[in-house]
Order: C-alpha cells, then structure tokens, then sequence
DNA sequence: ATAATCGTACCCCTTTACGGGTATTTTTCT
DNA sequence: AGAAAAATACCCGTAAAGGGGTACGATTAT
C-alpha cells in the first residue's frame, strides 16, 4: 500500500505539530516534510514531490496563494489543499481561481481533513460546505456573510450604532454624521467611542475594517 | 502522580484535536475538556476545575480575556495561559492587566507549550521577555501584505501604499505605524494623505471600507 | 538619457478623533 | 411595573488626523 504523502505549510509549530501527530495517526498517511513559510513550501515541494501539500494561506516571505501557483507551474501532479481562517473570505475566491484542489478552514476537525486528504488523493476536490457558503456570499457582494459556523460571530453592535459606523465608512465625520441623523454631534461621538469599546478595536478605520470584513455594513 | 487537568478554549477544531493529542503524550498531563468559545470555558473551567486553561483570545460569543476575567473571578486557583497568533499584539497588554498565567504564541511549538504548563501548574508565570523579544522582532519582520498577485481591476495605489493602508486597518496610527515600517512618521502621514488623495475619499475610515470592498486589503 | 514614479522626510496650520467621565430620556423586555 | 438596554447630550483633557506645501535620492519606464 502506498501512503499519501502530505507535506505541511504552516508557519504556526504548533498546528504544523499537532497535524502531524494527528495525521500520523492514519495508516495511509504519511507527513514528509514541514515548512514554515510559503518560499520554503516551493522548494519542499519540488524537492519532496509530496501527493498533497496542505497549505496555510497568510505566512511570511510568500503567501500559501503565491506558494501555490509556484508549485503548481513546475509541477501539477502536486495536489494542493488550502487551510485558512473563517474570515479569510477574499483569499477564497484568489486561491479557487488558481486551481486549488481542496480548500478547509481551520475550523474543521482532524476527520474532515482526512477525508480530504483522501478524496483529493483520489482525484477528486474538497470543498465543504462553509467554503461554498462563503464564496457564495463574497460573490453575492457581501451582505450579510458569515454567520455560517457558530452563529454569533459579532459583537452586538445596536442598530444606530451600525448607522453610525456605516456613515462613517462613507466619510462622514461626527459632524456631518450628527447633520444627517438630526442629532447632536456629541452623540455620535458617543456612539463612536461605544462602537470601538465593543469592538474591542483602536480606532474607526479598524472598526471600518472589522465591520467590512463581518457584513456589518 | 497526580496528572496536570487541562482544559483547551479554542473555536478551532483542528487546534483543539491536535493539541489534545499532543498533550496526552504527555504522562503528567490530561486534557479534561474542550471548549469552543468564551462562554463555554468559563462554564466547563468551574465545572470541571481544571488546573489549567489553554485559552485561545480570539473566540466568538466571548472573547479569551473576558472569559478568563470571568473564571478568575470565581476561581483564582485556576491557572490561564493564553494562546494567540503571533499579529494579535493589542491584546498582550490587555492580557497582561487581568492576571494572566501565561502567554503563548501558536508559533511556539508543542515543547515549549508544555513547558509553560508544567511552569504555570508550580506556580510560576510564563510571560518570558525572550519569546516576547522573539515574537516582537519577527512581528516587523514581515510586514509584506501579499499584493503581488493581482490581475483584477486597478487599484492605484503602490505597494508601499497598500503596506500603510493594510496597518491603518488593523488599528495603527501614523506613529505606530511608522515604527513597524522603520520609517518616520511623516512619511507615513505623506502616504496617508497620498492614500486618500488618490482614492478619492474624505479620510481613512472611508479609504479603508473602500479598500475592503474592493479586495485591497 | 531623461522623464516619471516612488519612497523618503519635513514645514505650516486647523480640525477631528479618542479616552475617561456623568446624566437624562426613551424604548424594549420581562 | 420595574429592570435593562439604547439613545440622547454634555464635561474634561490629549493625541492624531487631515490639507496645503516643498524637496531629494532611488528606481523604473520610455
């Protein structure tokens, strides 16, 4: 019987040691190589000829994405399998157009990972059914995303709140935010600095970009 | 011999798995529980009273410091050693203001982790500088932000743009910035100010939702 | 080779944001 | 009816952002 084998990139140790012990485990599979960045993922790859790689999208020196196409363009029997967080949302869609063969988030347990590994092995892709859910929702202009795993993802930010936080995402500054709700403009600074606590973020330009990337606004 | 009784916080299945598993071969150390969120560890840490939570900060329903806000307050016996990702640097500090045991990154390998518990369970705190002074360097090490692959619609922005821009959003003032680029702080206002200038936006709040929605950052 | 762009750095000045508070009214949910 | 949450409005202070300039070395492109 010939094992999988699988090479590991990820610049985390302890998710590159835990997958390795817990892949291990599977007689037919087998982890040949670990690498930390996406440049040393490129050279093991070619050098390691794995079946599959599993691939971390954020790391240093070059993304997983990059890394991949780099691998792909020397060798296309390699099989690449992308790991990422939830809320990785747009890189979805960047890896799927350079022909990823299966795509997991983190999120998913050891099994759905073996199975994975398995079906991409055998020619197949792998994508569950979250990965479909985001693309879908990315595609769909991001309305309201997410919410797909563990339901509440997002802090409770009230309605006039989100009101706040989406004018200010327009430009808008306290004052002409204040102008177009009919409120004082301290009130907004009210709900602005509420916004940030909850938010647990330094700023509006964060709490921008944490709502952007959730589908608050 | 009394095994050390661990319990794991973690919304990631794949961590959670793998640690367990790691940690079990460890013959003076047991994983009691897991839990996937914030509220989950509060509620099993006084449950099953764990000598020890591995708690990872980012968590939904309850964040990691709050949760570990909350087991304090019932049960200061309970040991808390915090895991992160190596660009969750706001929250060291906060961490650190609630009586945290420990501190982590998920960078550091399985070793080191244990390490830390073991530490931790004698009493003593694991927050070493060294890591800490580690962690810091690589932190600006890479500030890269993966735009190289980019067919798609013309953003006009320069790399170095895209570079501020991507630090705006995770909260960084111009200062902060300019530190993590090892640059001044007046150039990173003057590419600010390019930022929003070429954008056509009133501020950064706005540069930024811009930037999300069009796949920038 | 030469023009254009980029990244770097600084000057002026005004406005806005931010981080603590406190407090009252209105709405919402038991 | 009473509690809880939300929305309203204000105080203090410091920090940062933003708008307008200029300038110069290093790449990059033509």
């Amino acid at each position: 019987m010939t094992k999988i084998k699988v090479l590991i990139a990820d610049n985390h140790a302890m998710v590159r040691e835990g997958l390795k012990l817990a892949l291990d485990n599977h007689k037919n599979i087998k982890v040949i190589g670990e690498a930390t960045n996406g440049k040393e993922a490129v050279k093991l790859a070619l050098e390691l000829k794995p079946h599959i790689v599993l691939m971390d999208i954020s790391m240093p020196e070059m993304n997983g994405i990059e890394a991949a196409v780099e691998i792909k363009s020397h060798d296309n029997n390699i099989k690449i399998i992308m790991l990422t967080m939830l809320d990785s949302e747009k890189f979805i869609v960047d890896a799927m157009s350079v022909g990823i063969d299966g795509y997991l988030f983190k999120e998913s347990g050891i099994k759905e990972l073996a199975t994975a590994i398995n079906r991409v092995y055998e020619g197949g892709e792998y994508l569950n059914k979250e990965v479909t859910d985001k693309i879908l929702s990315y595609i769909r202009g991001r309305s309201f995303s997410s919410q797909t795993l563990n339901g509440n993802n997002t802090p409770p930010l009230t309605p006039r709140e989100i009101e706040v936080l989406t004018l200010v995402s327009k430009g808008h500054t306290s004052k002409t935010a204040a102008e177009k709700l009919f409120i004082s403009e301290l009130t907004v600074v009210k709900h602005r600095k509420n916004i940030i606590k909850k938010l647990g973020v330094k700023n509006l330009a964060e709490a921008v970009s944490y709502a952007a990337s959730h589908g608050l606004i």
